[in-house]
RNA sequence: GCCCUCAUCGUCUAGCGGCCCAGGACACCGCUCUUUCACAGCGGCAGCACGGGUUCGAAUCCCGUUGGGGGCACCA
């Protein structure tokens, strides 16, 4: 069993391919197949490095580990088609000795023309016009300087394809037209690559978006040449995955912010939930559950589970994924997630200070029941890593006091000045007694000043382990400083 | 226009002839818990596109219609 994922290092990745990725990674792993890592970099004006390490990056980040490709080698080495370029040529040459294909020179004008002269649809595609010319045409075309095309001739019976998950799609005699794999200059095209590639690499099963279902006959009638030339052992088998669509019911573009895989991460998913969500995109678990880890994917993975239909990307219920992923992950580790997102929003300026690290350390499992994805941690956590003097009191926060409010902050400075303990059931006892015992004022209005004081928010981690974590003299200031402003 | 494809709650899906007057999840709406927000728990809303067959019996099989998607390059 081997499979493999061929991007072009074009753009950024996209999670409907890095889907396709998931899905050839995890149907090699649930079988003990190999999954081969391949660039097709054939398109010198649209390819570039940085695309490439892209891709390999977000491979690494998502845990999709090959077992050959490039920098890690294999039997089939060079894995960039760049670099294999005089297989193709020789390919080609031999495509053409042995009548698989032949040599083109109409011109797409030439060919709408004849399609209107003989009142076709101009938009048929190539109508065949060169299959079998004379060698005075040839010659002809060549004295007018003509560079020819290679283009393999498709049969006159229908083409048949069983696919893995959609079952038998037939393809009627006519309806392909013989396509181009060279192009006039020379450079191979990646019609003749892409199946050359898979059958010399030995690939056996080819799972990939349903947009190529249509590209199909044509690589399998070059994949039989290349059976019958001897340069292959086998037709693949093809599985044609269901697309991801966008919003306005359009396959996810480039465009679309959402099938970029790296807007994702620092949106704050983790690999493990966009895993899990990627894969339930077209396949799922049980029928009862959908949250799962990577392991069990894999346990559990088949081509032949895989639903036909395309599935819309709900953003919302990635995250909803996202965040029991984020609740299963041990608090050490998901402050280690959070930090790069803590630097990036300002609160940290590379590796935290040991008093940071205590609170953070503190802190973080009282904010892992509240968030979603860990873009939302500066917000959570930011009250503990900036300086008394440079809190920010959110508008929000500030509307949302009540008259009382003066009154409670006095109160509450009054009774947690010299509380003889400084811990959040001490804390919570001391302002219980004085606000809502001493004021009347009821716990739901109670704390929210304290909350806006101390954290600049409405919404907060919960507010007595929070005063205990920032200790007495800094509440304390905070407190102070709201009272202030509210004159 | 031509070719291919898909069709179960708003969304992702389970269902592969009787277990289904259709199950789960997200979203949404209530309630419980509660210092905010969450988490958790409980409850609710909501679907087999339509029409013909086949069958004792159809969400499940067949045909058609409608609707959605994809493809028709000297891109990949």
């Amino acid at each position: 069993m081997r499979v493999r994922f061929c991007p072009s290092p074009t753009g950024t990745p996209h999670v409907g391919v890095m889907r396709a990725a998931l899905f050839n990674w995890a149907y090699a792993r649930h079988t003990g197949g190999k999954l081969v890592f391949r660039i097709e970099d054939t398109d010198a004006a649209r390819d570039s490095q940085e695309s490439m390490d892209a891709i390999v990056e977000g491979l690494a980040w998502l845990g999709i580990d090959y077992d050959e490709g490039p920098g890690v080698g294999g039997p089939h080495a060079p894995y960039r088609q760049s670099e294999r370029r005089d297989l193709y040529a020789d390919v080609a040459r031999r495509l053409l000795a042995e009548g698989y294909a032949y040599e083109s020179w109409s011109t797409p004008e030439e060919v709408e023309e004849r399609h209107r002269a003989a009142g076709r649809d101009p938009k048929l595609g190539y109508d065949g016009f060169d299959r079998d010319l004379s060698a005075a045409q040839v010659q002809a075309f060549r004295d007018e300087g003509r560079e020819p095309v290679l283009r393999v001739r498709m049969p006159d019976e229908d083409v048949e394809v069983d696919d893995l998950v959609r079952g038998r799609v037939v393809f009627p005699a006519g309806s392909v037209p013989d396509f181009v794999v060279v192009r006039a200059n020379g450079q191979p095209l990646y019609t003749l690559v892409n199946p050359v590639d898979d059958a010399v690499m030995g690939i056996t099963h080819v799972l990939r978006g349903e947009d190529l279902l249509s590209s199909t006959p044509r690589q399998v009638v070059l994949h039989r040449a290349l059976v019958e030339m001897g340069l292959s052992q086998r037709v693949p088998q093809f599985g044609h995955l269901p697309l991801v669509l966008g919003e306005g019911n359009r396959k996810l573009s480039k465009r679309d912010p959402e099938s970029d895989l790296f807007l994702h991460r620092e949106r704050g998913l983790l690999p493990e939930g966009m895993v899990n969500y990627l894969a339930l995109l077209g396949w799922s678990l049980a029928p009862d559950r959908d949250v799962f880890t990577r392991e069990e994917l894999v346990a559990a993975f088949d081509v032949r589970d895989i639903g036909a239909n395309p599935a819309r990307w709900d953003q919302k219920k990635a995250e909803a994924i996202n965040g029991d992923h984020l609740r299963m992950l041990a608090p050490e580790v998901l402050l280690d997630r959070l930090l790069p997102h803590l630097r990036s929003a300002g609160l940290l300026d590379g590796d935290p200070t040991p008093t940071q690290r205590r609170l953070l350390e503190g802190a973080v499992p009282l904010v892992q029941t509240r968030m979603g994805v860990l873009s939302e941690g500066p917000g959570m956590l930011g009250f503990l890593l900036v300086a008394d003097e440079d809190l920010v009191v959110e508008e929000d926060a500030l509307g949302a006091l009540r008259p009382e409010a003066a009154d409670v902050l006095d109160a509450s400075a009054a009774a947690l000045v010299d509380l003889p303990e400084w811990d959040a059931a001490a804390v919570e006892a001391a302002l219980r007694s004085a606000v809502v015992d001493g004021l009347g004022v009821k716990p739901k209005f109670a704390f929210g000043p304290l909350r806006t004081a101390v954290t600049g928010r409405r919404v907060s981690p919960p507010l007595f382990e929070s005063l205990e974590l920032l200790g007495r003299e800094s509440s304390m200031l905070r407190i102070a400083a709201l009272r202030r402003q509210l004159g």
